[in-house]
DNA sequence: CTTGACTGAGAACGATCATTCTCATATATG
DNA sequence: CATATATGAGAATGATCGTTCTCAGTCAAG
C-alpha cells in the first residue's frame, strides 16, 4: 500500500558497494539486499525517535537503541545524522506526493481531488505521521538541504496540479473564483493545516470533514457540469 | 501596534523581587523596569535566534551573544532555557489569540471574519514569523510545556468562535454545511496551514487570497441575509 | 585453511551545550 | 561612609552529543 521504492537521493557516495565486475552478479544481489534491509531497519528506528523527540532532539545513541545496533554499525550506512533527517525526509515527500498522485481519479473532477486528500489525511494519520510532517516543515525553514527537498517534491506536485487545474478550466469543466497560480498555493496550505493539525486526531467526523472541504473546493473551482455538484456530500441524514 | 503586556505565566517564582514592605512603592517601580526592559531585551534575541537556528538549533551562548549579555546575567532572567521557550511560545500565542479576537468586527459577519484572518496574516507574514509559528506547532508534540500553552490558548479561542458561530446560527444569519463543531477545528486547522506556508512570501496577491478564502468561508457558513454575500471581493478589477 | 573484504560492538574522543561558580561592580538604605 | 543586595562578566563544569577508533567475528573465494 505504501511507497516502498528506497529510491531517496542521498548525496554521499556508496563506495563500499565492490565493482560492478563480469563475475558473480547473483552474490551481489544477496550483499545488498542485507544492507537495504539494514538500511530499512535503521530508518524505521530514526522514524520512531524522530516522531518522538524531534530530529535535534533524538540523538544517534537514541537511534542505535532503537534499532538495536551499535553506532559503529549505523554508521557504516549512513555517514552522518544528516543524511538520515535527509533521507526520511525525501521519503516522507515522496510518499506524500504519491497519495496525492491520485486526483483525478474519479466520477467528477471533485470526488477525485476529494479521495485523494481523504486518504491522504487517513493515512498520514493512521500511521501517526502528523508530528514528523511537522518536524520536517520546520526544519525546512532552516536547513537548506531538507528545504531543497521539500521544495522538489511541491515543484513536481504543483505543476501537476496547476495543469490538471488549467485542462479542466479550458475545458470549461470549472469556473474558478480566482486565478489558478493563486490557488493551488492556497489549496496546498489548507491541506498542509489540515495535515499539521492532524485533524481526525480530534474527534472530528470524517464525513464533516469530507462535507466541509468539499463544500470549500466546489466555491473556489466551481464545476460548471451539472452533476459536478450534484454529490454534495455522500453522507447527509 | 503590538500585543505588549507579558503577562506570560512564567512557572518560576519571582522570588529575587524585594518583598512588598510598606515602604518605598516608587522605588520598586524603577527597579521592577528596569528588570521588565532587560527580560524584554532577552526575549527579543531569543526570538531572533529561534527563527533562525529553531529551539533546539539555537544555543544560550548564541542567544547571549545576540542580547550582548553574559550567561551569568541572562541567567539572572530565566532560570534554563525551557523557561525562555515556553515565555516565547506564551508571548506568541497570546499575540495570536489578540489577532483574532477581531473577528466580529465588520459591516457583515463574514467581512469582520475576513478582516480578522487577513490582518493576521499579513501580521505574521511583516514580522517573519511563519518559521517561529512552525517551530512552536512542532515542538508543542513532544514538549507537554508548549503542548499546554497552546491548548490554552486554543481553547480560549475556539470558545468564542464556537459561541460566535452558534449565536449567528440561532440568528439564522448563517446555515452551515455542518456542525459547527467541527467546522471550528477545520477553520482554524487552514488557517494555521496558511500561516505555516506564508503565502504572502511566494508573491500570491492579497486580492486573490481574499477572494479564494472569501468564497471558501461563504461556501461553508452560508450567509442568510442578503447583503452579506454581495461583497464578494472589495477589490475586484 | 588462508586471505581479504564486510560487518559489527563498544570504548573513546573532541566539541559543544546548558548551567553554575566566583568575583567584581553598582546602587539603594541606614 | 558602611552595609546589604541586585546585577553583571566570564571562566569553569559536568553532561551529552555526533563521530571515530580499535579490534573481533563472519563469510565467500582460492
Amino acid at each position: 500500500m505504501n511507497v516502498r521504492s528506497f529510491g531517496y537521493a542521498m548525496n554521499f557516495d556508496d563506495t563500499h558497494q565492490p565493482a560492478p565486475s563480469d563475475a558473480a552478479p547473483v552474490e551481489r544481489g544477496l550483499r545488498a539486499e542485507k544492507r537495504e534491509a539494514q538500511t530499512a531497519r535503521i530508518m524505521e528506528a530514526a522514524r520512531k525517535r524522530f516522531v518522538q523527540s524531534g530530529f535535534r532532539g533524538a540523538s544517534m545513541h537514541d537511534i542505535c537503541r532503537e534499532a538495536g545496533m551499535s553506532p559503529g554499525a549505523l554508521y557504516r550506512y549512513f555517514p552522518s545524522k544528516e543524511s538520515i533527517i535527509e533521507a526520511i525526509a525525501e521519503q516522507d515527500r515522496q510518499a506524500d506526493l504519491a497519495n496525492m498522485m491520485n486526483i483525478g481519479n474519479g466520477p467528477t473532477l471533485i470526488d477525485g481531488f476529494m479521495n485523494a486528500i481523504m486518504t491522504h489525511f487517513q493515512d498520514v494519520h493512521a500511521r501517526g505521521m502528523a508530528p514528523l510532517f511537522t518536524e520536517i516543515r520546520a526544519e525546512s525553514m532552516r536547513n537548506e538541504a531538507v528545504a531543497a527537498c521539500c521544495a522538489k517534491n511541491e515543484m513536481l506536485f504543483v505543476n501537476i496540479f496547476n495543469a490538471f487545474l488549467e485542462q479542466a478550466k479550458a475545458d470549461k469543466r470549472i469556473d474558478p473564483v480566482a486565478e489558478i497560480d493563486a490557488i493551488v498555493p492556497i489549496m496546498m496550505a489548507l491541506g498542509e493545516g489540515m495535515i499539521m493539525s492532524d485533524i481526525l486526531e480530534k474527534g472530528v467526523k470524517p464525513e464533516s470533514i469530507e462535507a466541509i472541504l468539499r463544500a470549500m473546493t466546489i466555491a473556489i473551482l466551481r464545476p460548471q457540469t451539472p452533476h459536478e455538484t450534484l454529490h454534495e456530500s455522500p453522507n447527509h441524514a
